[in-house]
RNA sequence: GGGCGAUUAGCUCAGUUGGUUAGAGCACCUGCAUGACGCGCAGGGGGUCGGGGGUUCGACUCCCUCAUCGCCCACCA
């Protein structure tokens, strides 16, 4: 136990306690506990880009506030951290942050360095190598998020850190991918795919965004193939044109009912398109007849599917259109007119074919310029489109299944649910998982190759599972030789790579060791709780509870904490691509210190948007500042000795009223309204400084007697224990200085205040007497203040009035409020209304 | 186009099941060296609760409607 110093200052309290938490184990799991004893966690693992903006350190703060809150009540708290480092993200930062990009084609180079200085056109190094720059630079970026965690003091088990690249993610991510692909959950099929051209990958519905785009409706000219009439569609991608394969109604549409059934020919190619009813057509939208493409949206691909149509794809994979005219066009003329076409970008071939319309005379008119939404990958930047080839999809479970999850667990705010209802409601088609890309997991197939090269993709190799995580670019199929790869009656490496939500998906396997420790992973499954932000309801807690329903027909957890996001004071979410980042963290934390961003952190209410506002540094700082003071001030009251009794009904009342804020901030962060929480405890704490400390302390220094001094001296040493605790969470540096200063251990592995204690020592006391105590003493510092004298000012006369009970109270406490007032005679009359008159001397 | 949230003092936010003169902090103004804190202490001015309508003895609180902001979803002809 260290004494209590001159001068307290928050100065250095992050590096002391961050090295004294970490040597002493302070937040260590203790994993013999049962799971009935366990609060587990399902921390969201940062992305690890490098960039840190203090809208990190808002929502970590809030799940820290839970875990320490929680960890005060008993539980053993299981409070891994992860760390994001798989996918796209670190592709892109390491291809800008070393100027390089990944080439499959080369061969791996181990004596590779990077470029110095950073090549300005990225250079081409092989797979592996590209993928060990990839571990190099999230390493480094990593130790940065470590530190920041640190300083803002969460109060994470740091030995059950996870990546979700590293060797254990992948193989529980393969494993699970296996146990998909054994019962008949995980397939594999060419069909019509959401593409990126510039990615050039496949990307999932969840990945998708629509955006406002400016188009225009082109009026196209097609004929009837019997009777020569003209049929006029309407369409936005003109460029598509060579790709029709039908035209398209609403059964009831009687303009068209004529035609169903009946051929079409297009224009400019000539090619005899059939004209079919189906109702996804809008009788409202254009000419109410619609030009079916493969492909340019996805209705499209629904029509094509139910409609049973011809694949006439035109658009490659890198957003040209082919190099060679497709089936259906024959004739010379249509060959001609795609031959413009053919290699363009879709911008220029939809210009190109304008022009041609033009002179054929079937464009109607001139385009009508619109705006209407069109999909994007979320991090692309030019339109999807929609090519077909092989992906791995994982099936979804039954909607009312999902539905049921999310209607089982707890949302907190719950009104979230309804996000995550939307999206269910809204799925279509099953979950790709496969993503054309280098850095990530691989799916751990291969397959067969026939005798003339052929890849048998019905026939996948599938690694076994003791031999997991797998990368089938460099190891090898059982019965094959390395010497087999790539050539005729050998196999082939499947190319692609898992997205990256297929992975995170398995956060709670991950961690619980779900693949290798079944004793843990008993320990802590399903979760008690997965913090995260509202605008990945639709991808990370949503896939995880297909996994989830899949591995265990369970919820991975039983409550989410949905945060909101920071925002400028423009409301504008803060970002790193908005540019609105105001200030790193760590500045923030060096300049404030962390009690101080974990007090602005806090008022955040979960899933509200929480405004970056640097005044609420300031007063967590100053909050942070005062508890160390008071705390010092209270502490330096003396010390009650082993027997001391709360007699005084003021020191009682006090704990009396501590109780209730007890009760309130209890209540508050069960329901994880820390903020609620904060507020009660801050309020009392302002009180309790300013006017209890102020009454009492001529008490506590022996003005009254030594048996009123101790009763001051033990109700402030029981008040200030519990405003420590109360204050924990929200303020773990200060509070676990102040508690060093006098209590041995850690105040984080104290117990949670008990207000049925506190009610005890309090012993039925009428919390009143505080309050009329409260308010006789502001209306004597009025009536100083009004005076403009200082408050030392001695009264002459101070007359109470009011009704009999509150006099009553009133002269609980009279001793008190003469000295703190420097009263010289107090008086009480009765009346109605309460009322004080103040006589200031001279 | 559908949905979810928000709209209370200059700013950031509270306001419990509708009930006496709507609260806090910051900022602002006026004071005060008072047994810890001047990153302090005391006091003060300042909103009629986004607009409109309704229910009620009574509404910031309930209902309807409109507006603004933010977000989620939506099959792009």
């Amino acid at each position: 136990m260290a004494t209590v110093p001159d001068k307290p200052t928050l100065e250095g309290l992050e590096a002391k306690w961050r090295a004294r938490w970490a040597a002493e184990g302070t937040y260590r799991f203790d994993r013999s506990k049962t799971r009935a004893e366990i609060f587990s966690i399902d921390t969201p693992p940062p992305t690890v880009s490098g960039s840190l903006h203090p809208g990190h350190a808002c929502s970590y703060t809030h799940t820290d506030l839970i875990a320490r809150y929680k960890r005060m009540r008993g539980y053993e708290v299981f409070y891994p951290m992860g760390w994001d480092d798989n996918g796209l993200n670190t592709e892109r930062r390491v291809q800008l942050m070393l100027g390089i990009t990944c080439d499959p084609s080369l061969p791996y180079d181990p004596d590779f360095t990077v470029p110095d200085p950073v090549p300005s056109r990225p250079i081409g190094v092989s797979r592996r190598n590209f993928v060990e720059q990839c571990a190099q630079i999230t390493e480094i970026l990593e130790q940065k998020y470590f530190d920041l965690w640190s300083d803002l003091g969460l109060s994470v088990d740091w030995s059950q850190t996870y990546t979700t690249i590293g060797a254990h993610a992948r193989r529980t991510s393969q494993a699970a991918f296996l146990d998909l692909i054994e019962r008949g959950l995980a397939y594999r099929i060419e069909s019509p795919t959401l593409w990126d051209v510039d990615f050039k990958s496949a990307v999932a519905q969840a990945e998708l965004q629509d955006r406002n785009l400016p188009g225009a409706y082109h009026r196209l000219r097609f004929t009837a193939a019997s009777t020569g009439e003209a049929i006029h569609i309407e369409t936005t991608r003109p460029e598509l044109l060579p790709a029709c394969v039908a035209l398209v109604a609403h059964p009831e549409d009687a303009r068209y009912q004529p035609l169903f059934g009946t051929d079409a020919l297009t224009p400019l190619f000539g090619v005899r398109v059939p004209v079919l009813a189906h109702e996804l057509a809008d009788p409202e939208k254009g000419s109410g007849i619609a030009m079916i493409c493969t492909f340019g949206d996805t209705t499209d691909v629904t029509w094509w599917r139910e409609l049973q149509l011809d694949l006439r794809a035109v658009i490659d994979k890198d957003g040209t259109l082919v190099p060679n005219a497709p089936h259906g066009i024959d004739s010379e003329a249509g060959r001609a007119a795609y031959a413009e076409l053919a290699g363009k970008g879709t911008k220029q071939a939809q210009r190109r074919i304008v022009e041609l319309l033009r002179e054929s005379g079937e464009l109607e008119g001139e385009p009508k310029p619109i705006e209407h939404p069109v999909k994007f990958w979320e991090n692309g930047t030019r339109p999807l489109e929609i090519v077909t080839n092989r992906q791995w999809y994982i099936r979804y479970p039954d909607k009312d299944a999902m539905l049921a999850r999310g209607n089982e667990l707890h949302w907190w705010p719950d009104f979230m649910r309804v996000r995550y209802e939307n999206w269910v409601n809204g799925l279509i088609g099953d979950w790709n998982i496969s993503r054309q890309r280098f850095s990530g997991v691989p799916f751990p197939v291969w397959y067969p190759l026939d005798n003339d090269g052929n890849v048998r993709h019905e026939q996948p190799l599938l690694a076994a599972a003791d031999a997991l995580p797998v990368d089938p670019s460099s190891d090898v199929p059982a019965g094959y030789t390395e010497a087999q790869r790539d050539r005729p009656g050998g196999f082939t490496a499947d190319p692609d790579i898992m997205d990256t939500w297929a992975t995170s998906s398995l956060t709670p396997l991950i961690a619980g060791h779900w693949v290798d420790d079944p004793d843990l992973f008993e320990r802590v499954f399903p979760m008690d709780l997965r913090p995260q932000a509202h605008e990945i309801i639709r991808t990370w807690l949503f896939y995880t509870a297909v996994r989830s329903q899949y591995l265990f027909d369970s919820l991975p957890w039983t409550n989410a904490a949905i945060s909101g996001f920071v925002t400028d004071p423009d409301r504008k979410k803060i970002s790193k691509s908005a540019g609105n980042a105001p200030d790193d963290p760590t500045a923030l934390l060096a300049e404030f210190g962390a009690d101080a961003v974990r007090y602005w952190a806090s008022g955040g209410r979960p899933g509200q948007d929480t405004i970056f506002d640097r005044n609420q540094f300031k007063v967590g700082r100053r909050l942070a500042i005062k508890l160390l003071n008071a705390s010092r001030f209270a502490l330096s009251q003396g010390e009650p000795g082993p027997d001391a009794d709360i007699t005084e009904a003021l020191d009682r009342a006090v704990l009396v009223a501590l109780a209730e804020v007890v009760d309130a901030a209890t209540v508050a962060l069960e329901s994880y309204d820390y903020a609620k929480a904060l507020e009660r405890i801050e309020a009392f704490f302002w009180s309790f400084c300013d006017d209890y400390l102020e009454l009492v302390k001529g008490r506590a220094y022996g003005g009254s007697g030594d048996e009123a001094a101790a009763s001051a001296q033990a109700a402030l040493r029981t008040a200030l224990s519990t405003l420590l605790r109360l204050f924990a969470p929200f303020l773990p540096f200060a509070t676990e200085e102040v508690w060093s200063w006098w209590q041995d251990g850690s105040v984080h592995r104290a117990p949670w205040p008990d207000a049925a204690s506190l009610r005890a020592a309090g012993a039925g006391a009428d919390p009143s007497v505080r309050q009329v105590a409260a308010d006789v003493l502001a209306m004597v510092r009025k009536a100083k203040s009004d005076a403009k004298v200082s408050m030392k000012a001695e009264v002459a006369h101070c007359v109470v009035h009011g009704p009999a009970e509150v006099l009553e109270a009133f002269w609980l406490a009279a001793d008190d409020l003469r000295d703190a007032g420097k009263i010289e005679r107090l008086a009480t009359e009765m009346a109605d209304e309460f009322r004080v008159e103040v006589t200031l001397a001279g």
